[in-house]
DNA sequence: TATGAATGAGGGTTCATTCAT
DNA sequence: TATGAATGAACCCTCATTCAT
């Protein structure tokens, strides 16, 4: 049961069975967590879903806590993977901020409940103090890489000065993430319109230039 | 602090040591879910911090649920009480969305302990079943009412015709919640900077007119 | 608050008021344990509908099981001024047996939910140890008396001489018992008709005499 | 002992363990429910009888509803596996009557606690709401068929037609209980004696032949 | 006297986890 | 290795009763 910083495609050490075993049980747990919420989602409930027992999650994850972070771990992976070849396929602050948002509600459209869970677990889960497990802090990954994007947009100019970087990254992260929040009670929510709308607003706010309507939409 | 949206000054048929004991009984449990979250926050632990028991929680609560309620219908009262004169003291649709989001934050500051429990509780939230007790839907208290308020200033060509005022409504509740969420993990956070710079950067999209900078800096 | 041993009419001490308030109390408790049963009424429930408080009740009567035993004796009481001089009136062991049976099914009739909450109190009281509060053994007061009416007839040769008088006396006081019971679940029942019907058959399978038939149909 | 009305010999996906360990929860369920009432077993009484805990009733049990319904169910099945084969040996009415009381309390005679906990149950569970979780309708086991079976015997000639049968057989089913309902208190009742005297007199009562006596004294 | 307030034990149930096999 | 069984603490809530006023 070495799974510490197990990286997919790594070496790991597990047999095929366990392999499967384990995403298959991760994948009862991203749904259910994305249908009860974080609160509700205790083991056993995962473990039905699963078609297995409490124990058999225990043995194979080490923990519910161990399995919460996997969940976050794969979605962190897989998002990152999707969306940095889009965002680095920009060259520009507007095409760059443009390509985050954009990508980045893509990839939940297409990973709904993986999404869902994980803003689920990154917002609830503590441990019995009360301390979080996961700080969604300044040098987050959602929230710092995307400051620093920003403030360096700002330094070549095409973004405007007048700005703080990161309170603009929190909005954009907690405006992303909302997406997801919200499509829990409202499954019909169009997705690829939200996206489109944030993107020319935080593109729009951050831009320097003038015409600021024409720019955006002549790209559309 | 009614159960049954009573309003203040009314017949409530409770005692005045009844009245002192809820009082201090949702503040105690305002600090507890401030402190350790929803999900850790339980009756046993906010018994404690309220130097009591249990079972004088459910004497004068009728269930946690009710306590919860009480902590949230609180705030909303509290906070409209707050906000309402300082957005409707402005016209212009500039200086009602600045005073929105200002006075939002400016109530978080003074009232950070119950602002970050309220958020809490509606984030978290749910039925044994996993449906959530408060909805955070367009029609939501905090959507709705912004969202209108920003067509009816796209309407009279103050903001832009071309955003969708619900997307922009949601984004800028998240923006602000996420504010207080924020202040959990990290009290030195300068809540008045997040006013300005969250009001600067959304009155600016939304408004319509050029020379944007100078309009809002003239007023800071 | 001198309730120990108290019976109706005689010297009691109590102000009028409190006599009042008592009665109402027994009132609510009647109905609330032949509505929802012994052990779910409790003091909470019997106080709502009583329109008092559980303090008020444990004022008056020193505790439910005081309350509970005041349901009980009233009922002996009351159900024993009812039948005692409707069996008294019958001098022949036919007779006594069926007034026996039809003025307490009669009473039943008259007073349901005294007699249903009184048999459920009967049948559920026990203490914390698991003894029954109210034991109903051959000594009774619905079986012994009986028993003695029907061993006397044995004597004097209107009642065969070959059944246990105990048993018998025991099977009547179920069977009566019984119809209060089923008025819970079926409160269409008609206790007349039941009246009659275990009337008949008690009274023809204790009787000497033959042509039995004739003797049950001709005094209806 | 089966919970879904699974048939002797059925799969059921139970492992010996469990098998064993449900017996000897529902035994230690009983006795207790036998010794001290319905409403004062609770799962802490029985699991400490059982020398378990709580948390393994739940465990095997889904709550405290299932354990009881097994004792009931359990009775059921065994009463009648023991019953029938008894009275279906018989072919006159006098005789299944007679088999129908002996019978039943032959088998109480040997399962004294198992029917004392039965009967405790059916008298005394509800949920929350007051409603009885068994219902002792017409439509019961107990006294349906023995309904059915007086009716037949009136049809054949065999019993008077004067009698109601539902009426008899509630009471026949309500004086068989009693028995099982006074040996709480009277452990050293004689249940053969009770047996012996409530046939002669129930079947006394139904037959329509004269010479009563002789039929009855002759087949002791 | 009369009552609202408090008490604290105990109710049934769920929980994440560990253990024996 | 893999799993059913057990654990015991904690959950929210209800209870009959007592107390201070």
């Amino acid at each position: 049961m070495r799974s510490k910083g197990d990286l997919i495609g790594q070496e790991t050490g597990r047999t095929f069975t366990e392999t499967a075993r384990r995403a298959q049980i991760i994948a009862a747990a991203i749904d259910t967590i994305a249908e009860v919420g974080y609160g509700q989602a205790s083991l056993a409930r995962i473990a039905e879903r699963a078609a297995t027992s409490k124990g058999v999650i225990c043995y194979h994850f080490d923990g519910k806590d161990e399995l919460v972070r996997e969940v976050v771990a794969g979605l962190v992976d897989g998002g990152a993977a999707y969306m940095r070849p889009r965002i680095e396929a920009e060259s520009s602050g507007a095409g760059r901020l443009r390509a985050t948002i954009e990508s980045n509600l893509a990839f939940l459209r297409e990973n709904r409940n993986h999404v869902v869970a994980a803003v689920e677990i990154v917002l609830n889960a503590r441990d019995s103090d009360g301390r979080r497990h996961f700080s969604t802090g300044p040098g987050d990954a959602g929230i710092g890489p995307l400051a620093e994007m920003l403030a360096h947009h700002q330094a070549t100019g095409e973004f405007r000065a007048d700005f703080d970087p990161l309170v603009l990254a929190m909005a954009i992260r907690a405006a992303i993430d909302n997406v997801a929040h919200h499509l829990v009670g409202y499954p019909d929510l169009d997705v690829q319109h939200h996206a489109r709308e944030l993107a020319d607003l935080f593109v729009r706010v951050a831009s320097a230039a003038d015409h600021r309507g024409m720019a955006v939409d002549s790209d559309r």
